[in-house]
DNA sequence: GCTTCATAAATCGCATGCACTTGATGCATG
DNA sequence: CATGCATCAAGTGCATGCGATTTATGAAGC
């Protein structure tokens, strides 16, 4: 799990060698601040599980990665807590958020709340181009549902936020983006390996619904739809992570041994 | 000109000419980290309106008022950007956000939503304890009703993030703070100067709903009254101040952190 | 006198250094 | 053999320094 990184390989957002020490020009690049950049991969490689619930999160090691000092680091770590998707321990450093069943049931009460929201705002209230964007991303999901897992979850992600943008709500927005974030670690967390295309169909019916301006019936889906998938996530005890229990096994292999 | 302090009279967070250099003990304090001091410090200046919307808040000066370095107050700053009570403009500094009528609206919308799932939340479940709380936080709220007009305020504020944190949900209790305190900020840029405590018998009577375990009575009064609250738009300006003044008192708040 | 360019001041963005905390390791002791 | 204590290394917490950027100021030109 190391974040060890091959130099000259991820030299990214920041290359201090090119003239041994000035800080680089920040007014050409895409007014994306450095910590922002790492702060975003970060996340990326939290929900992708690239980095693991747990894992150990070193400034020094995520400076070095992408190549910015460890004040950056620092400061991306600092605002993924706040986002609930780092645990920090003061003046143990910061981990990968392990969060508990009853932290992803909270989480999932307030997404079926805020996703309320956003379904409210939209009904009827859909422009055309608005509404072919939907349908192509509905119908991106259909395609690519069944044999390209990792991209359907990404989509069906993506779908919700599309929505949430839609409303033209910047605060709706950064919630949304959260909460979709801390679902997607907990689904990887606890869901079920291969439930994620179940809700390819309830997308397209939600859709139908914004467009006929049925808010209540959009609703009413949008909810059913994240109970579904929270119910899905949340109802299975979490496979065991404990150390023992893994290692009970093998344990129990070397009991052999000294009988 | 900017950067002078008196000697010894802010020296509050941290003192590091005790020892010439070294950084302070961060063990025995309460556990609140110096940036979330700050950071808190700054929000109560800024939803208190002594510092102005549009306001600058230069690192230096803030470092200073506090007693600690720029590092600090940078990061303060920096998440009270995510917040939305700050605005960060690259290269330029921060400010204290001036958020306009249509933002307001956003953040009134995302409010009556969270708050809604609040009220759901606690509908038919409250303890007999929790309604002790509650019932004595609003006959407070009905004492200082007329004669005291900012804890007036602050009392209504805490009113709604009372009922957040006996849902016991963590999640639903950091974005009902945000939006509350953003809610507070424009209050006091667009709302009239005397309608603060025209809410206080609708605590009451949503309170009453709550226990009744009448839930539908519960949000409807809740929205209803969150309407009412941001229906009131007005518009008004002030004077400025030299920022160390005004922060004066709040890093005299936090002195207890170098104990 | 007003515009334009050059210089100066203020302040940000970021890297780095140093003290301190924390958990680990090894050793002595009951 | 388990327990308590000293030593150590890793890594955080924070202040500070340095270049860069922006804004303010003033001189020269039209």
């Amino acid at each position: 799990m190391s974040i060890r990184v091959k130099k000259g390989a991820s030299r990214s957002v920041n290359d201090p060698t090119a003239k041994g020490k000035g800080p680089p020009a920040a007014g050409e690049s895409g007014t994306i601040s450095r910590t922002e950049a790492v702060q975003d991969a970060l996340r990326q490689a939290i929900i992708e599980q690239r980095l693991q619930p747990g894992a150990k999160l070193p400034e020094d090691a995520i400076g070095d990665a992408f190549g910015t000092s460890r004040t950056i680091a620092r400061e991306a770590l600092g605002r993924l807590a706040v986002e609930g998707l780092v645990e920090l321990k003061p003046n143990r450093g910061a981990f990968v958020a392990n969060p508990t069943l009853d932290e992803g049931r909270d989480v999932f009460v307030v997404r079926r709340g805020l996703e309320r929201i956003v379904t409210e705002c939209l009904s009827g209230k859909l422009k055309p181009d608005e509404i072919a964007v939907l349908r192509e991303h509905v119908a991106r999901e259909h395609e690519v549902s069944g044999h390209n897992e990792v991209e359907s979850i990404r989509l069906a992600g993506e779908f919700h936020l599309l929505l949430a943008r839609l409303t033209g709500n910047h605060v709706l927005v950064r919630y949304v983006t959260e909460v979709v974030s801390r679902c997607s670690l907990i689904l990887a967390m606890y869901g079920r390996p291969h439930s994620s295309d179940c809700g390819v169909s309830e997308h397209g019916e939600i859709v139908d619904a914004l467009i006929a301006g049925k808010g209540a019936r959009a609703v009413e889906l949008m909810d059913h739809h994240l109970e579904a998938v929270a119910s899905r996530a949340l109802l299975q005890q979490k496979t065991e992570r404990d150390i023992r229990d893994v290692l009970a096994p093998y344990a129990a292999r070397i009991k052999g041994l000294d009988a």
